[in-house]
DNA sequence: GTAATCTATGTCAGTCGGTGACATATGACA
DNA sequence: TGTCATATGTCACCGACTGACATAGATTAC
């Protein structure tokens, strides 16, 4: 790790709090890019090459909750409930966060101020969420042995889990200091979501039959071969694995 | 109707098929307004007169369909379970689909097209949805006699409704040439949704604390009294006037 | 009919977000 | 030290969008 690498992390970290707390004092619609280069003393040009545009300031945190999500669902078995482990790559963004530093954990209270101030921009996070979304839901069709194009059952599935995770982190509106505060709030929002799924309504394999109100079973003769491991503990790894935070 | 209203309501029209048209030849980013303004021969000045941008070509109709669901949504029963008022209010976007002349259901169509090539726009799409999903919530929770704010229940209610119909405008990819068939695999994606929860999962009345998410039998002493009322006129319409599209 | 009025539109200038091209300075490394 | 890679700055540019102002066309009043 060389002196360059580590500038280039200082600037940009510097970029980050600096624009933080202009959105904050300002509002972020009010505050141009050339404010924000001019407080950290580099041209706007430099800007660009840190961040893809101002959204990405805000929208960046998200990037990595999704990797997360991926890598998590991914080392989960493959025989179980999907849902299931949706919740558990749920938990494991909330498990990161508990991890972070304390300065991510200031950055992350600062952004969801910031969110609260701009409704466009949980907007924009939804719409994030909503593009990487195909992903999952390709991850989970291929464990449930379906078409994931035709398939609306992974579909919802999957739109569920994110719905859950958006409620889960909007919903503490108010006098919310705490980081450990908000992940609590997520793992309850989470529970309680799990409860409102009828009993063994995402089964493991292909759609059962009796349950798509559509025609069902098309092309779902094909079993995945995932190898079934079983690594419960590749979440903590996959979650563990890198405490520096890469966006936030 | 003078003279005058009449021809702004056909330049707006012109200028959203030019619109589109444009967007289906040479994608939605690679058009600029200018080249929109000048297929209609408008100056590029009156475009934003007629809409605040591009997005709003594209996100127009989105807005009509949560006019609808909040009307919906408020002629309902009040005792009635939420996410069934909501169900409800899904199939009257549906159904005032069904309703829309050739013209509309072309640029419907069109539009479908436009979603599928660019995925931001789908984004952009639920980014709206999640703005406005508030004024539901609001609604909700003041029914089920709860804090807006502070109740994740009402939250998750909504945005599963929310989901739930985006899958269902989503999901249908290929060969879709016909609106009717959106609109069946629509109503097909909300049944589908409804069975995917745990009866009786949302209660007219408020939270009942200490609800345990894993009993199968919750609460639920006032009985929700489904179908009672006589207020299901126009939308009771809407729903049943075609039988064929109820397949179990 | 004409005149007064209202408004939809065009023109112009300007801001802001974002990008490509090119030159330069600064760290990395022999 | 000198060479090389790259991070940065400068400049020019585009496209979305807005405010101010003038004008042409429709509407109304007389």
């Amino acid at each position: 790790m060389g002196l360059r690498e580590r500038k280039k992390v200082r600037t940009r970290l510097a970029i980050l709090d600096a624009a933080l707390d202009l959105f904050l004092e300002q509002g972020y619609d009010s505050t141009t890019v050339d404010q924000i280069a001019g407080a950290v003393e580099i041209s706007p040009r430099t800007f660009f090459r840190y961040f893809t545009g101002k959204d990405h300031l805000v929208l960046g945190l998200h990037d990595q909750g999704v990797e997360i999500m991926v890598d998590t669902l991914r080392s989960r078995p493959a025989d179980e409930p999907p849902f299931t482990s949706l919740s558990h790559a749920l938990r494991a963004v909330a498990h990161d966060m508990e991890d972070s530093t304390p300065e991510d954990a200031a950055r992350f209270l600062k952004l969801r101020r910031i969110f609260d101030d701009n409704p466009r921009l949980v907007g924009l996070s939804v719409a994030k969420v909503a593009e990487t979304e195909h992903a999952l839901v390709g991850e989970i069709a291929a464990r449930r042995g379906v078409d994931p194009d035709s398939d609306r059952l992974s579909h919802l599935i999957v739109a569920f889990a994110m719905s859950t995770m958006r409620v889960g982190f909007e919903c503490p509106l108010h006098d919310v200091a705490d980081l450990n505060e908000i992940v609590r709030r997520m793992r309850e929002t989470i529970e309680l979501a799990e409860g409102l799924m009828r009993p063994d309504w995402d089964p493991a394999g292909p759609n059962t039959p009796g349950w798509d109100p559509a025609d069902s079973n098309p092309e779902d003769s094909n079993t995945p071969e995932r190898d079934t491991v079983d690594r419960d503990t590749a979440e903590r790894d996959a979650v563990d694995r890198d405490g520096s935070h890469r966006d936030a």
